[in-house]
DNA sequence: TATTATTGTCGTATTTTGAGACAATAATAA
DNA sequence: TTATTATTGTCTCAAAATACGACAATAATA
């Protein structure tokens, strides 16, 4: 990790959102011996696209390729400067070297947000963190710096981004049925939907395959799978 | 402007939205013996915010303050690095000392855009260019770098901006004809709308106060003037 | 006083959306 | 075998939003 590998003063962070148990959920870490909560981020190197440095660092937390991911808002406030919580986490995990100096430079971080299949991840801490979980929307721990706000905006701008693109089949597997998908659907939107109503909606875009019968077991009728298709 | 003053490797670049003629226009500017074309930009210092940079680097050009602004993307792509450009806009300028070397490194630039009333600015160039006036959307200079795709982005979230916030009075002086705001509308969604639903749909959102009619000298009912109160 | 151009507003048709209803059906209970 | 239960696919009707044309009102001019 070598300062000069990465470009200065820029950062990313991202809101990895997954769905599960009828919740939506994002990844979260922590620091090593700080009780410190923070979105996955990283850096970009110098010869390194910022979106191929997002999606690199999402395959390194994630072992996801491939994902869906958007760019929402870049954070550049002079109050995000806060030099001391850097050196605790550093401090923390006895990284004092000059090597690790440019750290503690002021950041600007552009923020991203991933839907992926939940069942798909198996999360991974990085060096500097030692877990890295998924949380509840409505559970989220006290997270450092701005990051409550720049997962306050990620949900808002998923929620617009829903109604305009209709991308919640992101947080599926392959096949799903119209309920587990309008259980998506509510869960972003924080709303019940009416479902003979979503139902023609999604239906009437045409971006949906009707695949088999799911057969559940339970007592009543079979639902069709769905796949998505583009 | 010292080194040390300025962010290093953050940029930001303004696409300035204003309206004249029945036309939609932004602010390009030239450099000084090159031919190049650019959009407004600037950096940012080390101790301002990106918000409170963007809006100095655009009361310099422009003169005004509370503007309409918003942030739209941040282009980071390793193909937008091409340090010979800006060389060539230094030795334009005779700019060779060491204290501009720091601009030939690799940046990532954050992208705003403004909608101001045309008739309030006067355009004024910067240090480095000779010229800084308006062009009709379709009647741009070709851009460097990867300006003009910084425009075409611009211009596809205004419109999802606008028909999810209407905020095109911002480019109206502050009394204006529910015509006039019409054809704003229409340049910047390039499409005709039917009046009687345009305006229906305008005053139903409460936003407007109805003033004083408006005499033009010309041959038919005058229309009322209205004021954008929020 | 008639004409011209444009405005404010309305009525109707069309489209989209909201909400409930009903038959179909997979598994279980009787 | 048959009835019961829960959920699905689909439909119909109502309500709301939108598209489109029409008409009277009116400011300036002929």
């Amino acid at each position: 990790m070598k300062e000069s590998a990465f470009l200065r003063q820029i950062a990313y962070d991202s809101v990895i959102f997954g769905f599960s148990g009828e919740r939506l959920k994002i990844l979260i870490m922590k620091y090593h011996n700080t009780g410190l909560f923070a979105l996955p981020g990283g850096f970009m190197q110098r010869d390194e696209s910022l979106n191929d440095a997002v999606r690199r660092g999402l395959k390194e937390r994630t072992g996801l390729e491939n994902i869906y991911l958007e760019q929402f808002y870049t954070f550049g406030d002079v109050a995000r400067y806060k030099p001391e919580i850097m050196q605790t986490i550093l401090e923390a995990n006895e990284h004092n070297s000059e090597s690790y100096q440019w750290l503690l430079d002021r950041f600007i971080s552009v923020a991203y947000y991933a839907l992926i299949n939940y069942n798909d991840v198996v999360p991974m801490p990085d060096a500097l963190s030692d877990s890295c979980d998924w949380y509840s929307m409505d559970e989220l721990p006290n997270l450092m710096l701005d990051h409550a706000e720049i997962v306050a905006k990620a949900l808002q701008t998923l929620r617009e981004n829903l109604e305009k693109k209709l991308v919640g089949m992101n947080l599926l597997p392959p096949l799903f049925t119209l309920t587990e998908l309008q259980k998506v659907y509510e869960a972003i939107l924080d709303e019940k939907l009416h479902r003979g109503t979503f139902q023609r909606k999604i239906l009437g875009l045409g971006l949906l395959q009707r695949q088999e019968k799911y057969f559940s077991g339970k007592a009543h009728k079979a639902p069709y799978l769905y796949s998505f298709e583009m």
